[in-house]
DNA sequence: TTGAATAACAGACAAAAGTCTGTTATACAC
DNA sequence: GTGTATAACAGACTTTTGTCTGTTATTCAA
């Protein structure tokens, strides 16, 4: 090949292809990237990527097939959907799920996803139907929109906490809040994304 | 070891162990197998890989480094996440920004995802600062919420189509309708998902 | 002009990973 | 029993893939 390209025009190529490659399906091997471009020598593919590695727009596992990774991993987790959650089967209801939504998440925090029922949140643009996805916790701060047991099913609603007492309210004026007893509620998780599938 | 434990049952442990594998990291090798499960052979990972492929529960490609596959991909492809689209600039728009969104996608549409500004959709649930995701088409439906670029600047809307023009309903009574000229507005892309950010 | 840096190539080697042939043991149906 | 199916192992072969050494050409700064 004509051997001058602009300083760094190439590697810029090279590293959005294997951005693309890594994001959408598998990182390429090094042979990949040389045959997407026509390079004569693996050796130049691997000295592109090597660069990108010490420029620290890529990471690298040495010696392993499709080693190159993205360095900061985007974080993405595929979390279980359940339609419905009864009493204390939190556990099994992940387990038996069938489908799983991709999430971003930064930490490592159990969560789940779940579809609302009902127009008790609609004040707060959560439409029936809707899915939101929940972050396991026990706990958690007044105002915050929540997922609770309240006696055999799971229903969200805002948070308020009280005196000696917590309060589930709805958003929409034709609900009433919920004031459950010590015991009958348990804190399933906090919400951390609405997501509304319209196609 | 002691050559045997009930039919399946460590088949099904396998594929669990891939499909994690496949989801959240990379593939693993067949040896990557072996050794999870201390197998003392690389033939019965193969084997047991192999029969799940047969079985159709895993697809691979043959003789390829990390070959194996959940056989529908999940079709989770990265979207670009747009701040603001200005005049003609989607392709640049996309090209130039920094974030990606995991979504869910059956088909392989060009999709993007953007922020929404002001509350002029409210009615439909989508508020300020929700994201959109868009699926990139020229034409829409009546009654689709659309993303549409109307002289400088792109606004969510819901398309109604009337008998020469086109109509662009906010979902909000404190919004008016917009009407525009023909030339004057360009439908960018449908709008298939909200997504609502909340910790 | 000389030297340094980058882009690209040539050809090989070594390790990783996929594949294959054949063997042993257990369970189950006939 | 006999035959068949499954689970697991042993050891090797082959291809893929990562890695290495060395060369040529261009640009740019000193």
């Amino acid at each position: 090949m004509s051997p001058f390209t602009p300083p760094g025009e190439t590697r810029e190529k090279v590293y959005r292809f294997v951005r693309r490659r890594i994001i959408e399906d598998l990182p390429p091997t090094v042979r990949e990237v040389q045959e997407a471009f026509r390079f004569k020598a693996v050796q130049t593919a691997r000295q592109h990527l090597e660069r990108l590695v010490a420029e620290g727009r890529l990471a690298k596992a040495r010696g392993q097939a499709r080693g190159y990774r993205l360095p900061r991993e985007p974080g993405t987790l595929f979390v279980p959907l359940l339609g419905r959650v009864q009493a204390g089967e939190l556990r099994e209801a992940i387990e038996a799920c069938e489908g799983y939504i991709p999430v971003q998440s930064r930490g490592s925090a159990e969560m789940f996803g779940l579809r609302v029922q009902g127009e008790s949140m609609t004040g707060a643009g959560i439409l029936p139907g809707d899915v939101v996805i929940v972050r396991q916790q026990a706990r958690a701060d007044s105002g915050d929109i929540v997922v609770a047991r309240v006696g055999d099913e799971a229903t969200v609603k805002t948070l308020r906490l009280g005196r000696n007492r917590i309060e589930l309210h709805p958003a929409n004026p034709a609900f009433a809040p919920i004031v459950p007893r010590a015991g009958e509620c348990a804190i399933l998780g906090k919400v951390v994304e609405v997501r509304r599938y319209l196609a």
